[in-house]
DNA sequence: GTTCGATTAAAACATCCGTTTCATTTGGTC
DNA sequence: GACCAAATGAAACGGATGTTTTAATCGAAC
């Protein structure tokens, strides 16, 4: 038993069983909640007995852990954001973080991740402590030191809810686009794409902020840089 | 047996066992879910029979259904805002929308009917419909003329995008508290009363509207209306 | 080839859930 | 009091689900 376990995991697509349940696992509880997907089903997506759940994961609800713990790795770990390092200047860094989120909200790499850790935040669990340990809070934590740049002088208080302001309107986007769909049709919503957003968000979030003309102003700030 | 059966409904408490049903299975669904919350729950917490679900309502779904639509009268319909009239100013309508707003999502008068068509507005089902069309549509339609007034050269898309960074903000608080106090401790949280969060969605978006001292300025509009 | 642990396969188990059935009671009406 | 529709109560049904059990299969080490 050198190496046992993991025979063949040559392939990436016919992997190991366990890594098939996993990603099984992600694909349904993102679609159905943890009690509307069944075990069942998840095995036979991933080609696997009933059995293997709890040979591999022990019962359902770990399992369950175990994929939102792949999931939040698959849509991108937040503390690995490209932000200008340090000497850039603050409006930059909140450019590029309002930018990076609304890009991982609006267009993720793994929507079935994103989907699955945002029904854990929406309804916290047993999961939800390292989903916000390892995704949201070196996020909020990053954000909340660019605005104390930004803003030296404002109270803790405030801070935070200048945060949240940026975030809301980040998160938005992907909370609630099948009730602004609903709303406003498919193809209005569709019409926002990731660039617009994004734009947009910054520019509001720097305007409320002094550093850009007001939304509406006829033309956009002569010498100003580009947004 | 004495007095027993009280089909009359005369008190309100004790109404109805249709009612008795309704209330029960705002609150299961609310805290559970469709497919968490069970018949039996909430048959035991009305006092009624397991077949009083059937009798009343056919079967469980359409119990739910009847639950998201009581639940929408129960949080306040959004056609009935307090706003100013016709007569006021833009800004003044603006700022009563969004204090009306904030409020209703920080603290509704009824929390559970609030959390239930939230939840449905997060996943939406047969019962979205109704509650987007009576609840969510006419506070939007609102928004967007308010805006209209307020930016009366700014194209469509970018009015829509506008009336998202204030939704955004306004619905942040309810759809993220437990996440937000996982990440900045609950005391922190709880601090943010609705006041104080009204003033600073309003200050934050008139703002960057061009209409408010920006955030962070050292002293507020000297001569500026109060916020 | 044999042996042993790891893995897979198939069936059954125990439980829970939504629903139905059927008998009984209740309150009003003739 | 007799009758009837509305409502309630208790039990069971059929199905689905998570879990367990038992046996078979596979792959490498001896």
């Amino acid at each position: 038993m050198v190496v046992a376990a993991q025979p063949p995991a040559d392939t990436p697509d016919d992997a190991n069983a366990r890594e098939r349940l996993l990603a099984a696992a992600q694909e349904a509880f993102a679609e159905h909640g943890f009690k509307g997907a069944t075990v069942r089903d998840i095995c036979r997506t991933a080609g696997a007995n009933i059995a293997a759940v709890n040979y591999y994961f022990g019962d359902k609800e770990n399992l369950y852990i175990e994929a939102v713990k792949r999931a939040h790795t698959c849509a991108g770990r937040m503390d690995t954001f490209p932000v200008p390092p340090a000497g850039a200047a603050p409006l930059d860094k909140l450019r590029g973080f309002v930018r990076e989120m609304v890009t991982r909200m609006h267009a993720p790499a793994s929507p079935a991740a994103m989907k699955l850790m945002m029904r854990e935040m929406a309804d916290p669990g047993k999961a939800a402590h390292v989903v916000v340990t390892e995704f949201i809070q070196p996020a909020a934590f990053a954000l909340r030191a660019i605005l104390r740049e930004l803003l030296p002088h404002l109270d803790e208080q405030h801070l935070l809810m200048t945060g949240f302001s940026v975030m809301g309107q980040c998160l938005f986007y992907r909370q609630n686009r099948p009730v602004s769909e609903l709303i406003f049709g498919r193809e209005a919503v569709a019409a926002l794409d990731v660039e617009s957003v994004a734009d947009h968000v910054v520019r509001f979030t720097l305007a409320a902020l002094g550093h850009a003309e007001p939304i509406g102003a006829r033309a956009k700030k002569p010498g100003g840089r580009k947004v």
